[in-house]
DNA sequence: AAATATTTTAATCAAATGATTAAATCTGTG
DNA sequence: CACAGATTTAATCATTTGATTAAAATATTT
């Protein structure tokens, strides 16, 4: 006991945060039963209720963090003056990419808590909203200029996102049916990192 | 009573059905509680294991009737050796926006319960191999002449799912972002069945 | 070490949930 | 009508599940 109180390599509160986020991102809300939160952190079922209150508590958590972790880095991308559209289309794709591949699971669980709607998403409409206006502010000139109108930004929103973000939510049916393995779905990714962006400027200046 | 049978408009057992699909196609499987179901249909709790025999079995039959009408609609359009490429995107863009546009969650259902994986998808596999096999088939040398490697027939499947399937998943999203009501989702997906042949041509050619 | 605060455990509760049962009601048939 | 079979209901069961409690164990402070 030469140090101070690092009792175990991770505090236990942090280790139950950990299994309620692997499940919680894997199965959803109503699919995860406290218990296999307790089973998955290996600790005493209490344990989740004295550090967190109720099941639901610590969902609402996970569920910040993730949304969080979803639209975060698009904020200094977006607000990065000196970058170019055609620069902007690369680094965000990369970068979505990246973190995507590390967190697969991330955008079916997005999908599905915007889903389940609830009431208390309205925090989450207000942090889509800002990262809308941000991408709208940095490329409406742009696409003006190329007379894409205004009704078309959702066209495009949805075809970034579907060519970005859709493999990983299709990633196990994409996995199955296809029979590729992580590695192979992973260097897929990999290789749409330089073709997205091509097929989106592809996309825009088709007639 | 003159006639024969007829009791109620639909059957118990259709009423339990159609109660079923739409909850358990809405939220999945584990939110969606029998009780649910039953005051959904206006029928007693007793008779949803009366008819069915236990909430995983009359989950089966739906999760069956749900991938069957996901790629049902693929077969004859894959299978009709006198359309071209050009036909064929078109056709399988149209047929398939106007499915969704009348059932909005069923991609959402289908990404979700691929996810569960459990055994019981074999089946599923089997089928989307069917579709895949005709796809391959069917679009392979078209491919070829223009190029298109092996390798990138992952890329084209995940950009075809992306560009028509995608904006399904996220309706809520978009709906709730970009404050669209329903209508005006459903417009642009209208817009969508001219819109994305074309694209998909462009990213085809892309070089 | 004693006292105090923090963390963990085992046992238990109350509500929710899937399922069953026995009786009542309806339906068509002889 | 009365009988048999099918359908529906109300009541109840057993398990699961989220949460609580009181006590034990551990750490921290004095």
């Amino acid at each position: 006991m030469a140090k101070q109180k690092l009792k175990a390599d991770v505090s236990t509160e942090e280790k139950i945060k950990q299994a309620a986020r692997k499940l919680f991102t894997e199965k959803g809300f109503a699919a995860v039963k406290t218990r296999d939160i307790a089973e998955e952190a290996g600790i005493n079922l209490a344990l989740l209720n004295y550090y967190f209150r109720s099941k639901e508590k610590l969902f609402d958590i996970i569920m910040i963090e993730n949304f969080d972790q979803f639209v975060q880095q698009l904020i200094p991308i977006l607000g990065d003056e000196s970058l170019s559209l055609d620069e902007i289309l690369t680094q965000v794709t990369g970068s979505y990419i990246d973190m995507l591949t590390q967190n697969p699971d991330l955008p079916f669980f997005i999908m599905n808590e915007m889903r389940s709607d609830s009431t208390k998403l309205q925090f989450v409409k207000d942090k889509m909203a800002n990262v809308r206006a941000a991408f709208i502010k940095r490329v409406e000139d742009t696409l003006l200029k190329k007379k894409i109108s205004r009704t078309n930004m959702g066209h495009m929103m949805m075809n970034f996102m579907g060519l970005i973000i859709f493999p990983f939510v299709a990633q196990p049916i994409m996995m199955k049916v296809n029979k590729f393995n992580k590695n192979e779905f992973d260097a897929l990714m990999e290789e749409r990192k330089k073709l997205v962006p091509i097929w989106l400027k592809a996309i825009m200046t088709a007639q």
